[in-house]
RNA sequence: GUCCCCAUCGUCCAGCUAGGCCCAGGACACCGGUCUUUCAAGCCGGCAACACGGGUUCAAAUCCCGUUGGGGACGCCA
């Protein structure tokens, strides 16, 4: 059997979305699962539209998902010469012809068709000029684009899909498409498979808004002779109202980078994507990398659409929720060594990074991201509720304000006093915090909670969190003690009765 | 308009190839309960779908036909 050659051939005219980034996973897995060739190519043959940038959007996007290739960049426009031959070849044995029909001509037509109800394919007008008064026209200047002569006859063009099983498209219903413009360049469908052949591609697996160019690009591999690849056409991801996602309508959320800038790993965003429109056949939905290639395969491939879940209009929804309870998972489980650097990166960000955190503080700086990591859904939480782990300057959360330091009256009084109490512990331990706070509690006559929830409020800011006394013992005596202070004193300046 | 494809909870998937194990299973979301010092954490539970209509069959989510709905393609874009 021969070597897997797939090859993922994104075009650099914006960023990679979540379509693309399935897709180049998809090729991926295929790919690293049969121990082949991934062979990454740029597509760059519309000059007025590509850009470097994309281009290295593009890498970086891949870099980041852990999706790794064998071969290229290869960038088309390089073959653009070998692409005019293999045209000029289809001419010179007559399995294509010269069309001498203008533009405008040939828009009227379409125009016509439009109004009448009808459906348009090209006619056929110049198939059936003789060769060498074709070529007469040629030599006088005459523009004209190169046709594919496709077969007149009741046959049909057959292949192979991997998710849609044996594919059939009558000739009839394929017009004489244009493989060469007027100015001599090749056109995609062309260029597109005359790469594939080059580069060997066993099989093609790409979303199903390419499954029309399919027979076109059969007929071309038989006109040459060439083998056909094994063809995989993977399912769209629609949005809500089931329109094909694109940055232009949808913005960031759709693009890679929207995902990894807002705290997502890299692994969990492949997990999510994965998903959409694939599954391994049972009820798993966590799947390792070394998991998700043992049970990849294109037979699983859905041949439905999926909908990408998200709503603009609800700014508490960053993503489809499905993909941060994803993501969610994985901050919470992976093993604390492998998420560290994350954290690292995305404190380091944030300015928050603390050179002895790596140092000094190593051991201080594991188990407080293992402390606080069990409810976080995304890298930000670490810099955002998880603020005051690691800077003084931390937001005080408006209901943490209202509802558990403004509960009582006698709350800066007890803050201050449990302050001083605190601040005279010899051992500051979990069994010496809790201590000291029930009874206080005790002796004030109030609920624990009532000040186990405005000491959390104040010394992190937050309504939530670990439980409080790994809290305290987590933040460290001084800072507490501080934090105590400060707040108390904020407590009392602030004027009576503002809301109730 | 023409050609093609798809159709299971709100969403993502399983079940369909070889009809009975499915008055349909899992996950997310939502709702409720519970633990507790908090919940955006944990645990427990609930709501919720085979698009519709005909067939075939002892039996259909599964097979066939039609309808409806959705999607894709119809460029000298890629």
């Amino acid at each position: 059997m021969q070597k897997v050659r797939v090859r993922f051939p994104p075009s650099p005219t914006g960023y990679l979305h979540i379509g693309g980034a399935r897709t180049a996973l998809f090729n991926w897995l295929f790919a690293r699962k049969h121990g082949g060739v991934l062979v990454l190519r740029i597509e760059d043959t519309d000059v007025e539209r590509s850009t470097p940038e994309a281009v290295e959007e593009i890498l970086e996007g891949l870099r980041w998902m852990g999706l790794d290739w064998d071969e290229g960049p290869y960038f088309q426009t390089q073959y653009t010469l070998e692409h005019k031959e293999v045209a000029r070849r289809l001419l010179d044995s007559g399995q294509a012809y010269r069309c001498f029909c203008g533009k405008e001509a040939l828009e009227a037509k379409r125009a016509q068709a439009v109004r009448l109800h009808l459906s348009y394919q090209y006619d056929g007008t110049c198939r059936d000029i003789p060769p060498e008064e074709a070529l007469q026209r040629e030599l006088k200047g005459e523009p004209f684009v190169v046709r594919f002569k496709v077969p007149r006859d009741q046959g049909s063009v057959v292949w192979q899909d991997a998710v849609f099983g044996t594919e059939e498209k009558a000739h009839k219903d394929i017009e004489d498409f244009v493989i060469l413009r007027s100015n001599g360049t090749p056109i995609y469908l062309l260029s597109n498979m005359v790469d594939d052949h080059r580069d060997r591609i066993t099989h093609v697996i790409r979303g199903q808004d390419h499954r029309a160019n399919t027979p076109k690009q059969v007929l071309l591999y038989k006109a040459l002779g060439w083998e056909v690849p094994l063809f995989a056409h993977i399912s769209l991801t629609l949005d809500p109202k089931r329109r094909k996602i694109s940055k232009r309508v949808h913005g960031d959320v759709v693009t890679v980078r929207y995902y990894r800038e807002r705290g997502f790993l890299p692994w969990a965003f492949c997990n999510f994507i994965a998903l959409l429109g694939w599954s391994p056949g049972d009820d798993r939905e966590i799947l390792s990398r070394q998991e998700l290639l043992e049970a990849f395969s294109l037979e699983r491939l859905s041949r439905s659409n999926s909908v990408f879940n998200y709503d603009p209009e609800d700014p508490k929804l960053i993503a489809d929720p499905k993909a941060l309870n994803i993501n969610a998972h994985y901050i919470r489980t992976m093993p604390l060594k492998e998420l560290l650097p994350f954290v690292e990166e995305e404190l380091r960000l944030k300015g928050l990074w603390n050179p002895s955190y790596a140092d000094d503080l190593r051991d201080w700086f594991q188990s407080t991201v293992e402390l606080i990591r069990a409810r976080y859904f995304t890298l930000e939480d670490f810099s955002r509720q998880g603020r005051a782990y690691f800077s003084e300057d931390y937001a005080m959360d408006e209901k943490a304000w209202e509802r558990n330091l403004k509960a009582d009256p006698r709350i800066p009084g007890w803050l201050m006093e449990l302050a001083g109490r605190l601040e005279s512990l010899g051992v500051f331990s979990l069994e010496s915090t809790e201590r000291v706070i029930r009874e206080a509690a005790e002796e004030w006559f109030v609920k624990p909670g009532l000040i186990i929830n405005a000491v959390r409020a104040a010394v992190t800011g937050q309504t939530v969190g670990p439980g409080l006394f790994d809290v305290l013992v987590c933040i460290g005596q001084a800072r507490v003690v501080d934090r105590l202070r400060r707040v108390s004193g904020k407590l009392k300046q602030e004027p009576e009765g503002k809301g109730g």
